[in-house]
DNA sequence: CTTGTTACCGATACCGGTATCGATAACACA
DNA sequence: TGTGTTATCGATACCGGTATCGGTAACAAG
């Protein structure tokens, strides 16, 4: 199937000719400039590997001559440096897996933009999977991950199956829980109680004089910590002796134009609502809509969640509990950073965040 | 710095007793269960550590019994595989390298996503790193990508400049080049002429009637698509004597919120405008809110580009050019996977997608 | 019984780096 | 002059897999 390899053995005299003798397919330019090693390297430099490694790397014992050869030839042949022989040497990579339900709500990508930006200046990559809210799929990709080493793991929520978990034991790197702090982290804990964000957003919305409560959502069996807020949104209608008079869940992922439709319908089925629960923003923007387009933006309020950009540009007030995406990646990432330094991952560490609620007096 | 490592030589005897021997850190758990090689996968099965290579990988010439025993181990053990060495030594890896400019901006997010499920299937995982829409950033993080000999690389946007095309073009792989069309191609390219579709989006406003246009963007350097629908809108519009009467560029990255502030601004500057475009969706569905607030919008039409779901479900119809942004990062996936069976790339090969335009008629 | 074939498996040499130890030369010091 | 010391560098053995070739046993054919 492939093709014969290693037909070319470089000898050490080929070598000292200089690699920029037969370079020259379709691809590579006249400067020689192609993926080289650090054999090649050294021979142009006249020293041994070692000494370029060492010089590349910046160790102490390599005169300020030698490190200036070894310098031009690197440059002269464009030498870029081979992460997969390093980390296989070296017994460490510069990988975090990141394991997300999904990229079609904005909140996730922010969060990756989190990591990113939080892994800046590390030399650590981000590697990312996607789980499409399916725990088959999120073991499957978290086990993909692993077989690349990473230096530690972040995934989302904290309700893997057993088996993922045991095999996220197994990989005995830093394993970084975000969004969700319900329940009982593997390792390391970064997010917000999703119970508590539906309680107080219900004691807010209560406080505020709402009395009569709809709940419009999608798939809750998959988003997790929808249901969970909105399991924490009941707890507190209950104390006060109150309950959703009516609900709509949806069959797909939310969506801008599912919370409409949704909206839509329950306000003619539930006409004297005066306030509506969503499982997130996006759908409490659709519900904003529905609002606008029914007339019913003054005696009837959305509570979403997420605090996205766009709900705050609406031209009506929704509400919402502004979750710190952002800072979630951010705080992951330098979790992960950590993990290049320590062995000794503080087993059980957990960062709470409390979302502020907006949008409301 | 780090401590001492390779001081355990598992010796073939040791090995031979079961790997499940000696272990009991405070991260493995009496399952044995941790980060195992093919030796000692090897070692218990009672067989060399390239037969148990060969069972692995499903090779002809292993028993069907040695097959049952190696299996057997491996599932013991829970073997996970190195990636890294398993790379190194074939010299071909599963990674496809993915550059875009940002995550804020939801539609990044969706040609991962399409990315994502176009490598599905294919054991091929994507690597990605952002450019902040910062080219020196950019080549740095190409660089860094290509460090790990990734089997293609996918990157947004034709204008890098010329170092970073270099290195490109030295990594000896397929480049995909996606979302615009208007330049060169290094190698494939796969997305859209957004000149183009300026062109046509003015085209069919002023085939509607609109004649008073105006335009608001915001950082055009950085956003260089924006600025080729920019262009080509303003060509048409010159054909038929027109210009913008009034724009207004913002200092930040596009956003609703943006996009409103904008739109009050230009609004009353130039009341009389009957038309804005804008340099995407996120813009115009801000100024469609703004247009709500100033009751404006029976009298001027908002056009965007791209076609965001969000902007189907608003509550006023703003008009759009749908961009294929899954798509597009299904095919780059696509054209990714033939890297790994096929070693020479057609090169300049070419998928253009030409935008619906929506909500004018 | 000798000789091919075939099926199965192991030994060995890599892949491109890093860790470790040892070697060499220059220089200081007694 | 003999002996440490220090600075600089190379040789070698890995890391954990795969590619390649060769070897052995079983069985068929001559």
């Amino acid at each position: 199937m492939y093709v014969k390899r290693r037909q070319f053995h470089f000898s050490r005299n080929r070598l000292m000719t200089g690699a920029r003798a037969d370079v020259g397919t379709e691809w590579g330019d006249r400067l020689g400039i192609r993926k080289s090693t650090l054999e090649e390297v050294a021979a142009a430099a006249g020293v041994s590997k070692m000494t370029v490694s060492r010089a590349l790397r910046g160790a102490p014992d390599v005169s300020p001559e030698t490190r200036q050869r070894v310098l031009k030839a690197t440059e002269q042949l464009g030498y870029v440096g081979n992460q997969l022989a390093l980390s296989l040497s070296s017994q460490r990579t510069n990988l975090v897996a990141v394991v997300v339900p999904s990229m079609s709500n904005i909140v996730f990508p922010e969060v990756l933009a989190g990591i990113s930006t939080g892994l800046e200046g590390s030399g650590m990559q981000a590697v990312f999977g996607l789980s499409d809210y399916d725990t088959r799929k999120e073991r499957d990709v978290i086990r993909d991950m692993l077989s690349w080493r990473p230096s530690a793991i972040i995934v989302t929520g904290l309700d893997q199956p057993e088996d993922t978990v045991k095999m996220l034991k197994s990989a005995e790197i830093p394993i970084i829980q975000i969004m969700d702090l319900d329940g009982t982290p593997i390792d390391f804990n970064v997010g917000l109680s999703h119970g508590k964000a539906g309680e107080e957003m219900a004691r807010a919305l209560i406080a505020a004089g709402r009395k009569r409560f709809g709940y419009i959502g999608s798939v809750l069996e998959r988003d997790l910590r929808a249901a969970k807020r909105k399991a924490g949104f009941e707890r507190v209608l209950l104390e006060h002796r109150l309950t959703f008079i009516g609900q709509r869940l949806g069959d797909t992922l939310s969506s801008v134009g599912l919370g409409k439709y949704l909206t839509h319908e329950l306000l003619r089925a539930e006409p004297n609502l005066d306030c509506i629960y969503y499982s997130n923003d996006d759908m409490a923007v659709g519900g904003a809509f529905a609002g606008m387009e029914a007339s019913r933006t003054d005696d009837i309020l959305m509570a979403g969640f997420n605090g996205l950009e766009l709900a705050a540009a609406l031209p009506v007030r929704i509400a919402t509990s502004k979750s710190p995406r952002r800072m979630i990646g951010e705080v992951a990432a330098r979790l992960a950073r950590g993990s290049m330094v320590t062995d000794a991952p503080s087993n059980g560490k957990i960062t709470a965040f409390v979302p502020e609620i907006i949008g409301i007096a």
